[in-house]
RNA sequence: CGCGGGGUGGAGCAGUUCGGAAGCUCGUCGGGCUCAUAACCCGAAGGUCGCAGGUUCAAAUCCUGCCCCCGCAA
């Protein structure tokens, strides 16, 4: 089919190659323009500009989607048989979804009609999912609420992170999107309305990862594996910042322990853990990052920084 | 020139202000104690103190340039 490509991180990126080897001509690719990013905040273009760049397609990078002109003109001009959507990051206007032949897909990240919104990869996580996906569908004026077209489950493990289910989701993106392509194509796919239970995933902020020590342990445990590696749950000793990437619910611990402390009291601080007091349980944190700082285990945290019993971590 | 922290035996750190024999906690190896152990005791190996110049009788420490890692910010 001849395509345009509509993606920005590095999520959409296996999505387009997967569209590459599969033998689709993508005319051009759309994603969002450069900004200053990084340290020494140098321009830099977006991952599936990089992607795009190195196939050697044309991209396109306008500020606003909505309204534009010159891009529509751009899109007539190529007259896509479909409009492959995945983590663009601009709302599309109703004149482009009406654009192609077969219309506008959209790659999910979640078993819709749940986590519709931006960033349902860590909040399927955040509340204890067992299993999310990807979805394809056709993209319609509403926020993720077009009739869908194929899923795939992808099992969400005891220790995954949200950098890893990124990372599986967007390989499953792939095989998904062309074996959509080819139903549609056949003429084999049905569209499947979204109903029942939906929920948005609300944009993901840096101040939702602040750890706040009241909540139970199970569910700061999920919201440090949920936002790992980005953007990270936290909180203070002293002033200083201090990231948490591994813990555990504790269960049962022997050992001098203080009862029943403050929420945020470090209750007691073995070979390799250190156990924080919550609203409800111990949660053993197993490896964390002091501002500055690389990440590291636990006991080697602990050889290096006079954390003792007693000491309270802020919220 | 966006702001800031840091690069010291395998790991994490102290020492740098006021230059003068390379230290701490842990790991590793060997030995001992023990029913046993991640516990304890004894001993050992292992470091161009990020790189390159400079000042000095003497530099981890002072000066100059460069490289790398990380937090904030995006």
């Amino acid at each position: 089919m001849k395509l345009v490509f509509m993606g920005t991180p590095e999520f959409s990126v296996p999505a387009l190659e997967a569209l590459l080897a599969g033998g689709h001509t993508v005319e051009a690719v759309v994603t969002q323009p450069d900004k200053p990013r990084g340290r020494g905040k140098e321009m830099q273009g977006t991952p599936v500009k990089k992607a795009a760049l190195t196939h050697k397609i044309p991209v396109l990078q306008p500020e606003r989607v909505k309204g534009n002109e010159e891009f529509w003109r751009q899109l007539r001009e190529i007259n896509p048989d479909a409009i492959v959507v995945i983590a663009f990051g601009q709302i599309l206007p109703k004149e482009v979804l009406e654009l192609p032949r077969y219309g506008c897909i959209n790659i999910h990240a979640s078993l819709l009609p749940k986590y519709r919104g931006a960033a349902p990869i860590q909040w399927a996580i955040l509340d204890g999912e067992t299993e999310t996906g990807i979805t394809t569908m056709y993209m319609e004026e509403g926020l993720d609420t077009g009739d869908m077209l194929l899923k795939t489950v992808v099992p969400i493990a005891e220790d995954e992170t949200g950098g890893s289910l990124h990372d599986k989701l967007a390989a499953a993106g792939g095989p998904l999107i062309l074996e959509t392509l080819q139903g549609l194509e056949a003429g084999t796919l049905r569209r499947t309305p979204q109903t029942g239970e939906t929920c948005y995933a609300k944009i993901l902020t840096k101040s939702l990862g602040r750890i706040d020590w009241s909540m139970d342990a199970v569910s700061i445990e999920r919201l440090i594996r949920g936002l790992s590696p980005w953007p990270s749950a936290y909180g203070y000793l002293g002033k200083k910042t201090v990231k948490f990437w591994k813990a555990e619910v504790c269960d049962g611990e022997s050992g001098e322990v203080i009862k029943g402390c403050q929420p945020g009291t470090v209750a007691a601080v073995t070979k390799d853990r250190i156990l924080i007091q919550t609203g409800k349980g111990l949660l053993a944190v197993k490896e964390l990052q002091l501002e500055g700082k690389k990440r590291m285990d636990a006991g080697a945290f602990l050889r290096g920084y006079p954390l003792k019993t007693g000491d309270r971590m802020e919220g």
